[in-house]
RNA sequence: GCGGUUGUGGUGAAGUUGGUUAACACACCGGUUUGUGGUUCCGGCACGCGUGGGUUCGAGUCCCAUCAAUCGCCCCA
């Protein structure tokens, strides 16, 4: 019988050691400089009540309607894996109970976790994939798009990310979206039978995605559609003011782009996108990072009527990019010591070293295969070793060591006991720590 | 969900119109040097060609199915 075989599910990935700690790089910049800007981290489920989501993201998005991962569970609860972070984020807000005075607002959190949406893979998309995300809930105020804007392009440029292109639009509040709705309505009709067939069903249920769409003729219709820009109310036109000149004020480069609408339906007021062109995301602009903000979500979940404003990174397609572009993601992470021994007995003293050297808080390694020493002499290469502390025969019997600094190939014998009292005396890291 | 391409060892990759022992390179392991590395030379390393069927005297090479990878569409981060 053939032995049985296993694969990962399709669109998952193992990330392996050797590989993570550029994820961990990544993270941790992300966590210091969101910090700088006072978020704190959350940690949600990452499954919720299917209606979580459904209720949240919106009917007629595809993130609900055909890509989520979904499931009874043995208690017949209906259960969904998270597409997205924000609902989880708001259903926890409201659970919480941190709209309290306890808590200041904007209430501040980000997320780093994976995400699960059932759809063919291609180049930074999996059905399980990353993103680190931020929400700040509880603030009407233009300057916290304008921040939110800002934070994510720091991210970018801190990682040395460039030729990015950072697109805004404002879908006004509820009053300038129903009036824009109506005109687009209008406007399309006499059209309909022209446009592509995806589009001819969102002019029903959903007539913004329509300036969404890729197909060339629909986009000659579209290019000559009214703005949204043009139907704002008065005080959704002056919330849009004020976004613009914070971003002017704080250098921010940007384009507006009317026909930007974004996949979830609970945004309102300012959206962006943040893309890229890199090849290795496939052709044409990618979106690398997007998000906005949102009115009515955290009354959904039966909390008070408080907006927020958040984005999402998709953390495949970041380090995609970051991976082109290399020397920007750290190199993993290089051996301080490699204990080697040779000759009967010096296995214990071997061992008794390298935790020894452990204890000083370096990294240290030995030979586990009975290896001779020249093959230590590789493992201790191939683990970028700055230093080699050899115990052998010789050496037990004098109660010394050879300490080999394996850059320079200079050695010198040392005795065992001042190793264990003073080992850092004897190293020099040629540019390190 | 739709369409294209691909699937041979740890990796890259040869495998003519189906025909004995699956090339080569890198990596790895061992020896050359019974105590020293990133050099040289020698040797070792695929019970099997994604998986399951089928055609055939005979299939990695043909057919069907299936799984997966990859690209584009849809959608999205």
């Amino acid at each position: 019988m053939a032995k049985q075989t296993f694969q990962k599910p399709k669109g998952t990935a193992d990330l392996l050691p050797g590989e993570s700690h550029k994820w961990h790089f990544v993270e941790e910049t992300a966590r210091l400089l969101f910090s700088d800007y006072q978020y704190q981290e959350i940690r949600t489920p990452i499954f919720e009540n299917f209606d979580v989501f459904a209720r949240s993201a919106g009917d007629t998005s595809d993130v609900v309607t055909k890509e989520m991962y979904d499931f009874h569970d043995k208690g017949d609860r209906h259960i969904a894996l998270r597409p997205e972070g924000t609902a989880g984020v708001v259903r926890s807000f409201v659970e919480n109970k941190l709209f309290g005075p306890e808590f200041s607002k904007p209430y501040k959190a980000f997320y780093i976790g994976p995400m699960f949406r059932y759809e063919r893979p291609q180049a930074g998309r999996m059905r399980q994939f990353h993103q680190i995300g931020v929400e700040a809930i509880g603030s009407e105020s233009p300057a916290l798009d304008a921040e939110t804007i800002a934070m994510a392009v720091d991210f970018f440029q801190t990682l040395g990310v460039a030729d990015l292109k950072v697109t805004i639009n404002s879908l006004g509040d509820q009053e300038s979206r129903e009036n824009y709705r109506q005109a687009l309505i209008d406007y399309l009709t006499p059209f309909k039978a022209e446009l592509s067939a995806d589009s001819q069903a969102r002019l029903e249920a959903n007539p913004l995605r329509v300036l969404d769409s890729k197909d060339a003729k629909d986009q000659e219709f579209v290019a000559n559609a009214p703005s949204i820009l043009d139907f704002l109310t008065p005080s959704a036109q002056t919330h849009w003011e004020k976004v613009q000149a914070y971003l002017d004020a704080l250098g921010i480069d940007y384009e507006i782009d009317a026909n930007t609408v974004r996949g979830l339906d609970y945004y309102n007021h300012t959206i962006f996108e943040i893309m890229t062109q890199s090849k290795v995301l496939g052709s044409g602009w990618t979106t690398i990072a997007g998000g906005g903000r949102y009115g009515g979500l955290v009354e959904e979940f039966g909390g008070p009527e408080l907006p927020g404003v958040g984005f999402g990174i998709g953390l495949e397609r970041l380090m995609l990019l970051l991976g082109e572009a290399d020397a920007v993601l750290p190199d993993a992470p290089a051996l301080d010591i490699y204990v080697a021994n040779q000759g009967d007995g010096t296995d214990v003293a071997a061992m008794q070293m390298l935790q020894a050297v452990r204890s000083f808080g370096y990294s240290a390694d030995r030979d586990y295969q009975e290896r001779k020493l020249k093959g230590q002499f590789k493992a201790a290469d191939r683990e970028q070793a700055h230093y080699m502390i050899l115990i052998g025969e010789r050496e037990l019997e004098a109660q010394t060591a050879t300490l080999k600094n394996l850059e320079t190939g200079k050695e010198q014998q040392v005795k065992l006991t001042d190793l264990y009292t003073a080992l850092p005396d004897y190293l020099e890291f040629e540019g390190e720590e």
